[in-house]
DNA sequence: TTTCAACTCATACTTTAGGATGATTTTGGT
DNA sequence: ACCAAAATCATCCTAAAGTATGAGTTGAAA
């Protein structure tokens, strides 16, 4: 860590002796305030980008461990799997419906909201629940105990 | 994106707009150059910084989550329904595929046969399942103990 | 008060599903 | 060998489902 510091530094050292330096012999004094200050804001906007960009954390994959547990007689929710997919309330309303075999027009009739409401919804639990279809979001439902 | 850019040009005017200003009216001539060299490294190293940082991924980052599933009981086909249901064979099959949340197009390709065969087969089974969908279908299956 | 996530809804579009119908080919049993 | 059921596939069409994007509302937290 020190040492990247201390390089940083020498590097721009060099450079501000290398700019003094072109400074006498290859560019017009005159314009040489504009000239530097654009070279030093792109030479720097680089430094930035790359001196950043090994400190920035990409995506997060998240790797889901399955733990058995025996599914309790009577059904209860699943709230800990709730917070972990980060489901909301109505969400979860709308997949315990689609539990039920119902369709997204049957859903939307139930909860006294439009078609388009619960598409967005089931969208959402979806990518969730990281799968692609209705019929995969309640096979995992069943299995994360957030519906009956 | 546009409004990004233009946003992003109009800060540098305004930016260049203020450091001429103060050029004229707060700082010593003679050091200028040094003092705005190094003002404009350090705003564009953050700029750098900042601006890298929306654009560029860093390695990824694997997160591992546990979550507590419902373990499957063991299950065994309940041929009497298979009877009363009258499904035959290849029905079944397909109607294994599908409470998996496999497609159609899944399905045929794990059946090596085309998609048409697929759907013809699932008419079939929603009509002796007594069901619209396919999602219910899978409910009444699994209710029936003709899949898993 | 600002901010933010959740909820709502819309438009426009693509993809799957599903229904109706008819045709050909296997295949198991008498 | 023959028949019926099963299996295969096609075409045409409609209905749902799903994706993408933007936007207005609201309630609760900072």
């Amino acid at each position: 860590m020190y040492k990247k510091i201390i390089l940083y530094g020498v590097v721009l050292g060099l450079l501000i002796i290398g700019l003094k330096f072109a400074e006498y012999r290859f560019l017009i004094r005159s314009n040489s305030f504009e000239i530097y200050g654009g070279l030093i804001a792109i030479l720097f906007t680089v430094v930035g980008i790359w001196g950043g960009s090994k400190y920035i954390k990409g995506k997060e994959v998240t790797v889901i461990k399955e733990v058995m547990v025996n599914a309790p007689a009577e059904f209860a929710v699943n709230e800990n799997n709730l917070k972990h997919f980060n489901i909301s309330k109505r969400e979860h309303d709308v997949l315990i419906l689609m539990a039920q075999g119902l369709s997204n027009q049957e859903v939307a009739d139930k909860l006294f909201v439009s078609l388009n409401t619960i598409k967005t919804h089931s969208s959402k639990l979806f990518e969730k629940l990281n799968v692609q279809r209705r019929t995969q979001a309640v096979q995992e439902a069943k299995k994360l105990g957030l519906v009956p």
